[in-house]
DNA sequence: GACTTTGTGATACTCCGTCTCATCCTCGTT
DNA sequence: AACGAGGATGAGACGGAGTATCACAAAGTC
């Protein structure tokens, strides 16, 4: 029977899975995505790790992300986010008052794209689908700041 | 019978339409606008109008995005384009070769995005579809550079 | 333990976009 | 047609986000 592992067990697996060397610094960084719930920005992480360089972050960040272990919004002002990859595939519902990102999938939403795919000029490599909301806890407060939805277009 | 608009006096219906004043810059910035196909970067526009200055230009940019005449999408590395918002609602095809983006629209992915705004927790404002492709003429051609594609969840 | 390779961090730098502010221009009013 | 208030402009300072550089440090290799 397998033992449980811990949080920094699993981080030097994804570290070594990713094929790079396991550094100290590597792995703060990793360890404060892992634990993190959510998605977080560039800047929130530096804050959080005064022991690690700046360049280092954004190096760990984007060798995480090309690697599939992390995943790259961008938040509807346009600032990027990042957010551990749980899922294999998933979209974001992004709230366009208090920037939280959140995760879902949707199986009809899949088939239809996959299908479109054969429609499209060209060759389909991926796609990408957000859905700007007003959360549930924004409804419940009343909405704060609220980001300008640059980019949204309503359907 | 009406006589065909020229291109300068639509630009200026656009801009009152907008409620702002119909001033020198705008009428440049707008102008070059209209007369552009496809996406294009701000920068791209800025130095197209050397006689107009770089704030000027992004603020008519945000201010046509605003009025909903310009349309803002992001490449997969990240950086904005605008283009022309020729339809009310579409979404975007964007070549991950040589960063072109076309429009597209399709009835069964909107009424289906629609259909899941009722299960969405909270409340849904809007959306966004991007396909990422290698366009028929990079395919044709053999790709060029590459743009790294960040976001792109495969299907 | 010495060597090679890769990673690190301080800092300078670039890029994109916004802010500031003195000056200019539009447009409604007269 | 002239006027005047307030919006718009442009030069340049500024700010945030990310990258390049490079001397130094830490991992892996033998």
């Amino acid at each position: 029977m397998m033992a449980a592992q811990s949080v920094d067990e699993r981080v030097d697996a994804l570290l070594e899975e990713v094929g790079c060397r396991v550094t100290g610094p590597r792995r703060e960084v990793a360890r404060l995505l892992a634990l993190k719930r959510g998605s977080f920005s560039a800047e929130a992480i530096n804050e959080e790790l005064s022991g690690v360089g700046r360049a280092t972050v954004y190096r760990t960040l984007r060798l995480l992300s090309d690697a599939g272990i992390l995943c790259k919004t961008t938040l509807p002002d346009g600032s990027p986010r990042y957010s551990f990859d749980h899922s294999w595939h998933h979209h974001h519902l992004i709230c366009s008052s208090c920037g939280t990102v959140e995760e879902f999938r949707h199986s009809a939403l899949e088939r239809l794209l996959c299908e479109m795919s054969v429609e499209i000029p060209g060759q389909v490599l991926g796609h990408r689908v957000e859905l700007y909301v007003t959360c549930t806890r924004c409804l419940a407060h009343g909405t704060p700041v609220g980001l300008r939805p640059d980019v949204i277009h309503r359907g």
